[in-house]
Parts: structure tokens; C-alpha cells; sequence
DNA sequence: TGTACATCAGTGAACGCGCGTTCACTGATGTAC
DNA sequence: TGTACATCAGTGAACGCGCGTTCACTGATGTAC
């Protein structure tokens, strides 16, 4: 039954499965955070991506269908990571602002992290190709800062969450181009989510 | 004294004067605008933007010195526009919350006039070349939030201006998905920049 | 243990394409005398 | 009014370039018998 010499199929490649597969596919990704460090996503180009990684360009193919692929395959996983990271921190914390506040820190400290999160977070929602995917992934990180919204029974949730998204995005931004934790920018976002019971004037 | 046939100066070409010469800018710069609102930035290439405005590739470079200056010249006639709707709408209107949430208002019924401002709003912030002009012109929004956030007696009213501004970006692309005026959207955003008294719980 | 073959990752030359930019030129309009 | 010329906007063919993608091929590793 097995054996058979005929009938090979032209076979479209999948994602590799030997180890050796494996770990060129992750430095393809690695070099790819690297040349959006270093020049954002306009630089990251199938050819700098394979000089940086010093493979063949082919290989580039053998990993990724294209380059929107690529880049879709580069947003996934820094969102997973940044994903599980805010996870852990918040995890068995009532919903609520201080569950939420304690997200959104854990949130700017992962981008602080990653220097080229400036072209994951900022450059990529204009690629034409990739949008679709990057919008739902940003749309589920609204979907979990809505449930704290709600429990601080504020109205509007759902849009109020995503105001808060790219909110929190802004000040990741902030914080890249100061290179460090700006604490200005983490009161002003606690502030504007925070019920502020202080009188005005 | 009139009257020299010699000393012809290459004579780097600037702006044009003739009427002719303007309407023909002023037809590029639309032309920009409406390729632009079909294609993205990204569809924005001199290529297509002479087709469209149906003039020659080489008239282009008449009336800008490269694609950088072009993208420039079509944020800041867009962001003066809506400078001036914004300023004429929160005339006379003291600083604080009225005048911040008018701004606001101002602000997303110029964008809704545009269906190209999310290429001017989003994807120009990535356009390497030009990112200097456009963070100046965000920046000027900024300095216009601040002075209301400091009337409400907000702490950090500078990052927190920033913030605000990004936070109504968003707002502006949201009502722009949907075409039109979405309530829950400009409540949201009132909410979040309002003194906000109920006891929540 | 040896042999034949399947399976996979990796290679790099070659492709066509659309891009931004240049430049020698045309032609209309304005101005001096 | 006529003529000579300067000034400007506009033209489009031509350029070199880097891009994304393809493909016939190599070579290492695994597996069946």
C-alpha cells in the first residue's frame, strides 16, 4: 500500500514541521522585528527581511504564501505575547477599573519592550492587504476592556472601549519615543478611565 | 536696464502664480483627495494621481518637487480646513468642557465631509518622509485641547491632551466606517472627557 | 546493514512591473520698446 | 501696432531601481523493505 512512485502532488507547502523548519521560519520573523526597529514598516521589505535573517530569498516562500502573510504572521505573534502577558496580570482581579487600569500598564510595559511595535501597532493598520486581520485583533482587545467598562457601569461600553484602545495606544507611542515609562502619561490615561469624583474648580 | 538675453537662471521653479497655474494645482491636490478616498495612501502613487486629474506626469513635478511635498501639501490643506471649522465653531465660547465637546463635534463632522480623511488621519502618520509635518500639525490639535483640559482643572493636561486628540482620531474613523453620525460614539467620547459625577455601582 | 526512494527545507537566477524622477522641448501669455 | 524676447505652465518619452514572486534545482533527513 505505501510505496507508490507515481502521482506526486504539486503539493502547496504548509508551515514547516522539522525542527530546522522550525527555527528558520522564527528568525525569518525575528529579522522581521528587527528591520521594523530599524526602519518601520516601509523598510520591511522581502529582500532586507532575508538579508537580515541570511537566507535565500526562495526561503522567504517556503515559509510565508506572500508578503502580507508575513506580515499578518508578525502582528499575530507580538499580540499573542502582549495577549498573555496582560493575562497574567490581571488575572484574578475583579472586573472593574483596577482591573482594567492594571491591563493597560501591563499593556504600555509589553510595547515598551518591543521597540518596533511603533510599525506592528501604528504602520500596519494602513497596509491595504493585512487590515482585516490586524482590525480583528485590535477589536479583541476592546472586547476586553469592555467588560470592565461595563461593570463600572459606564454607558456606551462597546464604543467606550475602543476609545480606550487607541487611547492606550497613543500612550504606548508616547512611551516609545521617550524610550521609557512616562508616569505623566500613565496618570492622564488612569485618569481619564477613573470615575473623577474631585470637584472642578 | 531691462532687456539681458544672458545669465539665464536654472531657476529652481516654485509655486505657481498664473491663475491657470493654480487651478492646476488645486485640480492635483483633488485629485489626490479623490484617489485617495478609493485607494488608500497606499493606491496614492504620482501615477495615478496625474491620471486622474488628467494632466502630464511631468506637469506634476511643475508644481511639487516630489511625492514627500505632494502628501504635505494635501494634510495641511485638509487639517487648515478643518482648523478653521473647528475655530469657527467654538468662537466666543469660554474654555472648558463646552468648548472642548463643540471642538470635538466640530472636528468629526469635518471628517465625515471627507471619506479620504483616513488616509490623511491614519496612514500618513506611517509615510516616513512626511511624518515630521504630520506629528506638528496633531501636535497643534493638541495645543488647542490643552488650555480646555487645564480650564477643567485636569493634572497632565498635556499628555492627556494628546490622548484626547488620538481618542477623537479614532471617533472620526469609527463615524467613517459607518458613513455617518453614530451618537453612542460622540456620547463616548463626551463621557470620557466630562467630569463624570454619578456614583458608579 | 544496505539500498531505493519520498519528503522536506533551502537556493538564487530570472521575470515582469510599477514606481518616482528627469529633461529637452512646446506653446501660450505678458511685456518692452 | 508690430516685433522680439522673457516668463511661465505643461508635455511625455525615457531612465534606473527595487520590488514581490516564480521555479527548476540541490541536498539533507527519514523511512520501507
Amino acid at each position: 500500500m505505501a510505496r507508490k512512485k507515481e502521482l506526486r502532488r504539486p503539493a502547496a507547502r504548509r508551515t514547516a514541521v522539522t525542527p530546522a523548519g522550525l527555527r528558520t521560519r522564527a528568525a525569518l520573523l525575528d529579522a522581521g522585528m528587527a528591520v521594523a526597529e530599524r526602519d518601520g514598516l516601509a523598510g520591511l521589505s522581502v529582500n532586507t527581511v532575508v538579508a537580515h535573517a541570511k537566507v535565500a530569498k526562495g526561503t522567504f516562500y517556503v515559509h510565508f504564501a506572500d508578503r502580507a502573510a508575513f506580515l499578518d504572521a508578525l502582528h499575530a505573534r507580538f499580540y499573542e505575547n502582549v495577549g498573555e502577558t496582560i493575562a497574567a496580570a490581571v488575572r484574578d482581579l475583579p472586573l472593574g477599573a483596577e482591573r482594567l487600569a492594571r491591563g493597560m500598564e501591563a499593556y504600555l510595559d509589553a510595547c515598551l519592550a518591543h521597540r518596533a511595535v511603533k510599525a506592528l501597532l501604528l504602520e500596519m493598520r494602513s497596509e491595504a492587504h493585512v487590515t482585516a486581520a490586524i482590525e480583528a485583533r485590535t477589536l479583541l482587545f476592546a472586547k476586553l476592556v469592555e467588560p470592565n467598562l461595563a461593570a463600572m457601569r459606564w454607558p456606551d461600553a462597546e464604543v467606550a472601549a475602543r476609545l480606550v484602545v487607541a487611547m492606550t495606544s497613543e500612550a504606548a507611542l508616547l512611551e516609545l519615543d521617550a524610550r521609557k515609562r512616562r508616569p505623566a502619561v500613565r496618570r492622564a490615561l488612569r485618569q481619564l478611565i477613573e470615575q473623577q469624583r474631585t470637584a472642578a474648580r
